[in-house]
RNA sequence: GCGACUGUAGCUCAGUGGUAGAGCAUCGGGUUGUGGUUCCGUGUGUCGGGGGUUCAAUUCCCCUCAGUCGCCCCA
């Protein structure tokens, strides 16, 4: 295949049956998040690359290694977004949202984009479910949106799913988590793997989740999180856990658990699946207090979480068969147009139905209506034809029975 | 960005230094108006792409593209 003829790396063509699979899953979202009073909302494909850069934080691999920038002809630098937030807190801002507080806004099947090696389920192209939820500071928050992201998992019947929560305490307990952590490996620093000495200048909270055996040794007396964090981020911590003992959902507490973006503050969280590989992960957000003064001075509280549709895809079950069409088979061209005349009425009665467009003998239309999985075959022949009536065939009994061609709707009725 | 494996028909795969096969699928037919079972027939592939070695490469070597696995990162 020439390289034209391929798609470009990292993204697919959804056909028909996956189309379908993805449909379910953003219909589920769009369902089950509407239960939890959050509205759709639809923001551009691409932003102004400072709504990613600053907001994501520059340092992040996901806006310094893996966003696709480009500039405009007006010489604007605009980037396709690398995932969800920082453009709904850009919409926040754009519309006046502020006097509709609390918030609740969702998307559902929007394409996201970064520039990583492929995998399976890790595209360059992948899409997201998600919501965020602004302006409540209130553990209770971070409670239900964890919970609504677990309707949402199990409203497709996924199992095998593990919950992961971890607090980075506010921004102040947090960067003073960051003094402690390289205060203790600053002296060891020439015994750590490579990577993780790259990961002390960007993100040392990294080293903690390290797979590395040279790490192994130095991770346990670490200091931990809890060591630094004010009373209140504690306390707000353990409301957030409380609060899910009383939902009854099941949580792993891991102290380790650090996210790639900048903007988290208390509450993350990852949702995993145990029937996937590397890229496990199928849902995982947490609070961002913050992220939206940072953008434009308001000081309100955010929550939410985002989710990719394919990896959620390569787990949902079978979907039901849609129900099956209704085909006809002619013979000869006045036939097909009087076939093609009811089909229309059978479709504004809502049935899909297949006219055999091509020229085939009726054996031909036969194996084709079967192919179809169809469950009534209506049959249009000469005789038919001067009698004005149509034969109906049940492809399962066999049986057939005449039929005026002008009662045909109402005797199939909805199909 | 790093390491490894893979790439032959629509699909799943076999195969050979002398330009290639199976099963399934597809399409057609088994006397002209009846399918799903069965029977018969049917290959439609630049053997991912480019270059090299060779009398000759799908087969060996190099590069490249793509996928997969792990790392990294993440949904």
């Amino acid at each position: 295949m020439s390289q034209m003829m391929q798609p470009p790396r990292g993204t697919y063509d959804a056909l028909p049956e996956q189309s379908r699979r993805l449909h379910h899953i953003e219909e589920t979202a769009r369902r089950v998040f509407g239960r939890y009073g959050y509205g759709e909302i639809r923001t551009p494909i691409f932003e102004f690359t400072d709504v990613f850069a600053r907001n994501v934080g520059e340092a992040t691999d996901i806006v310094s290694k893996e966003m696709y920038v480009f500039e405009d002809r007006g010489g604007e630098s605009l980037s396709l977004r690398p995932e969800g937030t920082a453009g709904v807190v850009r919409a926040y801002y754009s519309n006046k949202m502020k006097h509709q507080l609390p918030l609740k806004l969702m998307y559902a099947g929007i394409p996201v984009f970064r520039y990583e090696r492929p995998q399976k389920g890790r595209y360059r192209q992948h899409h997201q479910v998600g919501i965020e939820l602004f302006g409540i500071s209130e553990p209770w928050a971070d409670v239900e949106v964890i919970a609504a992201g677990m309707a949402f998992l199990k409203e497709l019947g996924l199992t095998g799913l593990r919950v992961n929560i971890n607090t980075l305490g506010s921004p102040a307990d947090r960067a003073a988590y960051r003094e402690k952590l390289l205060a203790y490996f600053e002296p060891v620093k020439g015994k750590l793997s490579e990577e993780s000495q790259a990961r002390l200048q960007k993100n040392p909270l990294r080293v903690l989740d390290s797979k590395q055996a040279e790490d192994q040794s130095f991770i346990p007396d670490a200091p931990k999180p809890i060591d630094v964090m004010s009373e209140e981020s504690q306390a707000f911590y353990r409301k957030v856990k409380e609060g899910l003992e009383v939902l009854g959902i099941p949580y792993d507490e891991v102290p380790t658990l650090v996210r790639g973006l900048d903007y988290y503050t208390h509450t993350v969280f990852e949702i995993h699946s145990t029937d996937l590989g590397a890229q496990s992960q199928v849902l995982s957000g947490g609070r961002y207090d913050g992220l939206v003064a940072q953008m434009g001075n308001e000081d309100v509280a955010g929550v939410g979480f985002g989710s990719g549709m394919e990896r959620l895809e390569m787990l949902i079950a079978e979907l039901s068969a849609p129900k099956p069409p209704v085909s006809f088979v002619v013979q000869g061209d006045d036939a097909r147009f009087q076939a093609m005349k009811l089909a229309e009425q059978l479709r504004e009665s809502g049935c899909e139905v297949a006219v055999p467009l091509g020229e085939q003998s009726m054996k031909a239309q036969f194996k084709r209506a079967d192919k179809l999985r169809a469950q009534t075959v209506i049959i249009i022949g000469e005789t038919e034809l001067a009698e004005g009536t149509v034969t109906v065939k049940d492809m399962e009994s066999g049986e057939q029975k005449a039929c005026k061609m002008e009662e045909l709707v109402s005797l199939l009725g909805a199909c």
